[in-house]
DNA sequence: GATGAATGAGTCTTCATTCAT
DNA sequence: GATGAATGAAGACTCATTCAT
């Protein structure tokens, strides 16, 4: 057998990406990534076939990564203002923590480079955040708010309290608490 | 450099601009600009020294017709309440009657070719909604939110509810004044 | 107005692509003709949109060429031998006088770049020697031979005179002659 | 190097060769015809040096076939006319039978890629004929025509004939017969 | 001022060949 | 011997910008 493809330098392709995309746009040279990756230019492309492909395996990694962290200790059995708090700070901690991976993700999400595919499985890991929406408003927990609607509110208050938190360390946690709050009364009863 | 002969020409490439990179990002090529505008590829360049200039100028135009169509017709004399109303369903309403603009001016506040000088220049024209707001949080009707961050979460609350009433017109409506009474619950104290 | 497109940097593109296709073969590098060309190897491309558009461009400029070349003195009112023998004499002296055309030539149509367009474009200088091949067979000079093997026929006999007056300069003249005389017993009655 | 274990495998990648190459080109990639062979790309290297050497090979072995469908049945001791018209029927039925390796051999002899060495092997089992040709001068059947240049008429004579025949397979037959009567007429004397 | 031809660095991708496994 | 990952030099084409007309 010849010398198997190395998951090393997958990883280190996908990782100069992330970092190289972060900073110069999804519009970076190929050639910057493997530079980066330590591969040549060539190489990229056993991995990936095109920059395309390359750009939709990262989201989906990117997605399955956020999704990880997100669902890690999920409290199941809590109370639904409990799960969705666990979920905020998780996701804006994640972010915080993990700025090229954010940057990268929306840029990806708005770039017209994504297949219908890769988006379907980028939010197939989310499936249980969207059933426990889908039950507090069955339960009227929630004011009466479409659930996409709701999703989309919660996505953009995390962004733009993240991007808080990222500029302002050390209100990192105050921003986190006041976004939190903010979102629970805009769509919770009363 | 200072004001060109005609400025028909200079607004016809800023429209086609709008359009242009609406429809294809902004690393669409001039050529294609100059040719939507009618005028030569090198034409564009006696109104605008170079692409990111042409960006700039696009952002603050763009900032200007927006402040424009927020601000007419303000209440000045009445409730916090009703001025922010009004501010939101201008905002959004012109947001969804000009998609282009809208969706060129989210990439140009992504990009990073907007200087420090045109973002101030983009934002000069909402000084009597930031005064607005201060007063508000001074006289304790808002929650206790920094006003960068009010600003913000209105204006990803607002982004949002754009990209809804625009998918969904039939429930444009709707979808704007769920989004206000979703803002000024986050926001407002009780 | 600009800068006119000259029509000598057309020229010098397309001479330069004879010349380069004739030694390295119709895969060779457009940057290979712009340079030779003494040009920019973007300037290529505001000349012709593609490798493929120069292919086309240059069989159809050879084909005139050749068919200027074959036509000129062609006696109309003389026997059809005489016609033939003229239209193989020019032929054959056009390709040993200009073997890079030639040898183009053969490249392209062998090539599957052509359109369809090119071929037919291609042929339609050449319709009064089918026309004179047709009557010719009407007439029952000929022996029973269908119009096209006819001319397939004659088109290879003279590539392959070609070839040896091309090899053997000092003989060109007999085996111009030669193959005449060869390609006519094949083709007359009698 | 010498004879390789697997004449399988080597035969295989002939095989694939001839049918990549007729239908891509000469051009086509060598992982096409590993691939296509069922052997690694780099397999095709242990057999065949590089492309270059492949190519000659290849040319050689098509060759040979050609030459063993040729002179199977030769009738030795018939006319030079009964000779020559077995050699065409078997050269054409042959070339129609197998447009792949014609086609490929049309490519290779047009290609700079052969060497000295290989056109002359590849001419050598044809030596036979070339002397029967030589005979045939000298005894004056012939007119008075260069061997070489009689060995290129049949030879192009031959190619048109069988485009014609792969063309319109039911006239096949009555093309071959047209062919050789064409070209007996333009080499035989009377 | 307006024009658009000219430029050439930059981009993605291909491919013959090598060599670690 | 067989494998296929790794390489990096091409290659066709794009595009912001310049400048001759």
């Amino acid at each position: 057998m010849a010398r198997p493809r190395s998951s090393d330098k997958r990883k280190a392709i996908l990782s100069a990406a992330t970092q190289i995309f972060a900073e110069r746009g999804l519009s970076a040279p190929t050639s910057a990534i493997s530079s980066l990756a330590g591969v040549a230019e060539g190489t990229l492309f056993t991995y990936f076939a095109n920059k395309v492909e390359l750009l939709n395996v990262l989201y989906r990694e990117i997605k399955l990564e956020l999704a990880d962290a997100m669902m890690t200790g999920f409290p199941r059995n809590k109370s639904v203002r409990i799960k969705l708090h666990h979920i905020w700070n998780r996701y804006t901690t994640w972010g915080v923590a993990h700025p090229e991976q954010r940057k990268v993700l929306s840029q990806l999400q708005l770039s017209d480079s994504l297949t219908a595919e890769s988006k379907e499985a980028g939010s197939a890991p989310f499936v249980e955040i969207e059933t426990m929406a889908h039950d507090a408003v069955k339960q009227r927990i929630f004011q009466d708010i479409p659930q996409e609607f709701l999703s989309a509110t919660m996505e953009a208050s995390a962004q733009t309290t993240m991007a808080f938190m990222a500029t302002q360390p050390a209100s990192a946690e105050k921003f986190q608490a006041l976004g939190f709050e903010m979102f629970w009364r805009a769509i919770s009863k009363k």
